[in-house]
RNA sequence: GGGCUGUUAGCUCAAUUGGCAGAGCAGGGGACUCUUAAUCCCAAGGUUAUAGGUUCGAUUCCUAUACAGCCCA
């Protein structure tokens, strides 16, 4: 354990006997730090009380002004030793930064046009015991800026910007979805059986039940037990947990949409896929075209759709007829189907997928919870989309057959049949388009982050070790 | 998992060929009644990530470890 500041914590004593509390409480707030500014009409000055932090202070003999921030901005406060009496001066030259006070009093205007408070009266509320990077300089070092977040919320202004950003994409992508008659469900995290994806899960136990459970890699399996359930329309925006590795574009905790419309397909789900895109984009930045990290994107639909078939001609440069010759190919290169598929996509064609581009018509067998084509049971009617070389989602009409889910369970599923999401489809489910979206990887986009890291406010990183 | 790079004062950064580890800001003392990266004066602040090695001498060269970043798998 670190000793506390001894020159930190001597202030905080000389307070206390001095009678003011270094831990205050309550205190009665009337505007924020820009609804100062906002509010102020010259010639009908009115009293305000704010509160926040003491980001600067300059001290002037008589007087002194200070920056309070709080979460809305900065606003200047002027303290004038005639008007407040040595004492409560004396304090308030003694604050250090990163100290907070709730100040009182009428608006003013300087010599300068800045809106300033002139202090009648303040009231300490809480003493910080360690000091606070200067806000011009800021704090660069990345690995205190993960582990501190809190230091680097203070500090950065434009990281609060991210992750404000971040709630408002989050609560208009339910807006967006509520006004199409979409239910928001909460399904299990904590799962007996893994499903819906392939990953690594984290595994728990359960003591009473003497169980293990796993931590879900994705909810879709229950979704879809909700579309038997009759309820059509839904969705859950929430983590998933993978137990892989980590990168700029992982984290073992991430947060996914997944959507589920009834009577829909395939070609549905694209169209939503460009509508709630579009939405967010129009609304965040006020345009389609869009800078991400150097490069022009433009979001205006129909994005650019090429098929997996397609995808591998380009690179391998070879006429492709249909999955015979894609399994010729595999067998040619001494690998499987997916992992020819995996060469192709995750380390050749996705360079080239800057602008927003759905791949489309996946294999059957590396989608075993997508629906074939009516015409070509190798191809299923799935799709996943790309966005500056990144894959952001994944959907496909859904397998609503039990007999062939069944089937393929047991050919393509390491993990076994799941026996009750069989049991749900032999009730009957009605045909049904599903939509998985990274969110943290859409947000990273809508905010010009070039690490997953930068849209997670706590990400996951190496136990700490002595510095 | 592999490769490369980084770790120096609370923060941001210096340090020549291996030769006394330095600055700005923050913090301390003092001056100053319109400043806003306030200004001016003074003093202090370091096990150079950790553990070894080479050397008369290591922040600097070597090895290992920890953490981080980037790239690759």
């Amino acid at each position: 354990m670190q000793t506390i500041d001894p020159v930190r914590y001597e202030k905080l004593i000389h307070l206390q006997s001095m009678g003011i509390a270094p831990f205050g409480s309550r205190y009665e707030v009337t505007h924020s730090s820009i609804g100062v500014i906002e509010g102020f009409v010259e010639g009908n000055e009115i009293e305000v009380s704010v509160a926040g932090r003491v980001v600067s202070l300059r001290e002037h003999g008589k007087s002194a002004f200070a920056n309070l921030k709080d979460r809305a901005g900065k606003v200047q406060v002027y303290v004038r030793r005639d008007v407040v009496g040595e004492d409560n001066f004396a304090v308030f030259c003694g604050l250090e930064l990163g100290d907070f006070i709730g100040v009182c009093g009428k608006t003013f205007k300087t010599k300068t046009g800045e809106i300033t408070i002139l202090v009648e009266n303040f009231t300490f509320l809480s003493k910080s015991l360690r000091p606070m990077p200067k806000e011009w300089y800021g704090l660069k070092d990345i690995e205190t800026r993960y582990r501190q977040r809190y230091v680097d919320l203070i500090v950065n202004d434009e990281v609060k910007e991210t992750f404000i950003t971040r709630s408002r994409v989050i609560r208009m992508i339910r807006e967006f979805l509520d006004k199409r008659d979409f239910l928001e469900v909460e399904t299990p995290m904590m799962q007996s059986m893994v499903g819906g994806a392939t990953a690594k899960p984290f595994v728990t136990h359960h003591n009473s039940l003497g169980m293990d459970l796993y931590m879900r890699i994705a909810p879709e399996l229950y979704l879809k037990r909700l579309i038997v359930g009759g309820l059509e329309r839904v969705y859950e925006l929430n983590r998933n947990f993978r137990n892989e590795g980590i990168s700029t574009r992982h984290n073992p905790e991430f947060t996914m949409l997944e959507i589920y419309q009834a009577y829909a397909d395939y070609n549905d789900m694209m169209r939503l896929t460009e509508e709630l895109v579009v939405h967010l984009c129009q609304n965040i930045k006020g345009s389609l075209q869009i800078e991400y990290q150097g490069q022009m994107l433009d979001f205006t639909p129909p994005w650019k759709r090429v098929t997996v078939c397609e995808a591998i001609e380009n690179v391998l440069r070879t006429r492709i007829k249909g999955m015979q010759d894609v399994e010729a190919i595999a067998i040619q290169q001494g690998l499987s189907v997916k992992e020819l598929l995996d060469d192709v996509l995750d380390h050749k064609i996705e360079k080239e997928l800057v602008q927003p581009t759905f791949v489309i018509d996946f294999p059957t067998i590396l989608s075993p919870l997508a629906k074939s084509m009516p015409d070509n049971q190798e191809i299923t009617e799935r799709f996943e989309f790309y966005i500056s070389s990144q894959e952001i989602g994944n959907a496909y009409s859904e397998l609503n057959d039990p007999i062939d889910q069944r089937k393929r369970f047991v050919d393509q599923n390491a993990e076994g049949v799941d026996e009750d999401f069989v049991r749900a489809l032999e009730y009957g489910m009605p045909p049904c388009g599903g939509l998985g979206i990274g969110i943290d990887r859409l947000i990273m986009i809508l905010t010009n982050s070039a690490s997953i890291r930068d849209v997670i406010l706590f990400p996951q990183l190496r136990k700490e070790g002595d510095k």
